[in-house]
RNA sequence: GCCUCCGUAGCUCAGUGGAUAGAGCAUCCCCCUCCUAAGGGGAGGGUCACACGUUCGAUUCGUGUCGGGGGCGCCA
């Protein structure tokens, strides 16, 4: 027999109803959950909802949907208030879930919301130009657990990195390694302060002196020759460096290019994995440019009368769709704009066929989404398939202090180092605590106080208690599934049977609103649910029933925490 | 100026078109001869920023006002 939630099957009995006391009405059925326990334990607004359409007192309405009501769930029902129907489940009902769960085993709570549809979800896609930092891991946090809800949701996910080797800011990386290296062979030079700073840098200016020594030493004299001056054209200094450097170097200039890309791409690929997110595909920006993708897609515009040429540069009318400005994509020296990359990539994920793109941006990006959309729906193609979620930074508060961090200076706190500090799981949790468009204080005491006061002890600790008491016990799991499950009557096990069947919506809802972290919430609330019972009840009891059936319900709490906690990222703990 | 997010308990934040708005922390009480007290129970604490509108019903939806965060380049 398929299991169907007392929900479900309440829904089903009062569509029946609907239809028998207001024939072709549409109305919708809803059926929440009552504060009040006196309210019963769901309740039903239709009655209210009937009263307008059919011109009658919503309390008679009531009356007649009652009589019409049938289902096996229904202890006792009865109206209140403007009209209400408070219904009272069979404790029956609510124990069928338990069996339910230990049956399913992972897949409890898996849903077909997304019918087997395809769904690419792109994030992080820093810039591999130095480490990540810890704003790209509240961006990898939340990408990663909102991949692993839409999968839980039934979609067939497939998850992104973009990888922007093609830009000036590559160009910069190579210089800096460069000129580094230069130091290092003895030239005396001025490093510019708009080039990168950071120590790792220079880690790759020592890998390049002591695996090819001097190969790649060229005069400090020349390098600097006809360079504006740093202090009054910072950008000018810089982009005539790199000019100097392809000169100088020839084909030479590839590998220190491509040295600096392997390595920085290399160290974020091991931290994102030391971090529990991966990915499926790197989507690479200069494999855009080589395979003509862009061409094509700026051809594409044109064609739909889209493009025009102003000051030697082509723009984008995105005025027509929205946007509060014209947008350039081939600036006057015939080099394409970021934004020109981004529609061709764009176009490519929708040729690629998904049914629905997600990409998850930092806040400070969403003056761009007007324009992406605007470019897909001029080139043709159909932007509703495109969502971009983003989300807002998140703040290090360190003893109530704020921790200073810029990029500028290269002052900031990178990913790792706060891994390191406060640990994988506390960082996933707590990242993904606040919605997206929530702004993230961070408190690093906090997540690293192992006390009551963290959360995700609290949770991690539910499900230790539940192993340790399992590990006690010397039974086998297969007598927990023929348990008598009426012996389940206290109120802390009915709580968490109620909780337990919550799940799977919880889970339908997270993935509808791209919401990861109601399955946070829903977690500490299970969590408190447990040691509620856990406090209550003692499970290891001499009564064989009374044991097995508390067993029973405790293994599929387990169940429900791992699942749970897999898909934001975290460990599930045996012990504590 | 325009765009965007936010405004709920002392603090940090959930939440919902419904009936008496929640959690954690903080404050004050209480509970380990018992499967880990990283736990449990109780008390106090609120004009859900404000106004108007839609609705049988608004903290929730809409408009406006006030207050705060962020963003508005031929940068990436």
């Amino acid at each position: 027999m398929t299991y169907l939630d007392p929900k479900h099957q309440l829904t089903l009995a009062f569509a029946r109803a609907r239809d028998q006391i207001a024939p072709g009405s549409q109305a919708a059925i809803t059926i929440e959950r009552p504060r009040q326990a006196s309210h019963g334990d769901h309740a039903c607004n239709l009655a209210m909802q009937l009263a307008k359409t059919l011109k009658r007192n919503p309390r008679e309405v009531a009356a007649d949907l009652l009589a019409a009501l049938d289902s096996p769930v229904i202890a006792r029902a009865e109206i209140a208030g403007p009209g209400f129907i408070n219904l009272f489940l069979h404790p029956g009902a609510r124990q069928a879930i338990v069996p339910h769960i230990l049956t399913a085993g992972d897949s409890f709570g898996r849903s077909t919301a997304g019918a087997g549809k395809s769904i690419q979800i792109e994030f992080v896609s820093a810039n591999p130009t130095g480490p990540l930092h810890v704003g790209h891991g509240r961006g990898a946090a939340f990408g990663a657990s909102l991949a692993n809800v839409l999968d839980f949701a039934g979609y067939t996910v497939t998850r992104e990195y973009y990888v922007n080797d093609a830009g000036r800011q590559m160009d910069i990386l190579a210089l800096s390694t460069w000129l580094r290296y230069l130091e290092l062979q003895g030239e005396i030079l001025a490093f510019p302060p708009n080039a990168y700073q950071g120590d790792y840098v220079r880690d790759m200016a020592r890998g390049i002196q002591s695996a090819h020594g001097d190969r790649y030493r060229r005069p400090a004299a020349a390098v600097y020759a006809h360079a504006p001056a740093v202090e009054t054209e910072p950008d000018a200094h810089l982009d005539h460096l790199i000019a100097n450097a392809k000169t100088l170097l020839g084909a030479d200039y590839d590998f220190v290019h491509g040295y600096a890309l392997t390595e920085q791409l290399g160290d974020c690929r091991n931290d994102l994995t030391e971090f529990g997110v991966t990915f499926d595909h790197w989507y690479s920006e200069r494999t855009l440019h080589d395979a003509g993708l862009i061409d094509k897609a700026i051809t594409q515009l044109q064609k739909h009368n889209h493009i025009y040429e102003q000051n030697g540069a082509l723009w984008f009318r995105s005025t027509a769709f929205g946007d509060e400005k014209d947008r350039v994509v081939k600036r006057d020296n015939g080099i394409y704009t970021y934004f020109a990359a981004d529609i061709a990539y764009h176009l490519n994920k929708f040729e690629r066929g998904f049914d629905r793109v997600i990409d998850i941006w930092g806040a400070d990006h969403h003056g761009y989404i007007s324009r992406v959309k605007g470019a897909l729906t001029a080139a043709g193609a159909d932007a509703e398939r495109l969502t971009v979620a983003l989300v807002q930074f998140a703040v290090l508060y360190r003893e109530g202090q704020k921790v200073p961090m810029s990029t500028r200076s290269g002052q900031f706190v990178t990913l790792r180092e706060l891994r390191h500090e406060v640990g994988n799981d506390a960082c996933r949790f707590f990242y993904v605590l606040r919605k997206s468009e929530q702004h993230l204080d961070f408190d690093l005491d906090l997540a690293k106080s192992q006390s009551n006061e963290n959360p995700i002890y609290y949770i991690q600790y539910a499900h230790a208690r539940i192993c340790r008491v399992l590990a006690a016990w010397d039974g086998n799991r297969s007598d927990l599934a023929q348990a008598d499950l009426s012996l389940l009557a206290e109120p802390h096990a009915m709580a968490l049977l109620e909780r337990l069947a919550e799940f799977p919506a919880t889970c339908a809802d997270a993935a509808r609103d791209l919401a990861p972290h109601t399955v946070a919430y829903y977690l500490k609330d299970l969590a408190a649910d447990l040691h509620g019972f856990y406090t209550a009840c003692q499970f290891l009891v001499d009564d064989e029933a009374l044991k097995n059936a508390r067993l029973a319900l405790i293994t599929a709490t387990q169940q429900v925490l791992r699942s749970g906690l897999a898909m934001l990222g975290v460990s599930a703990p045996d012990s504590m």
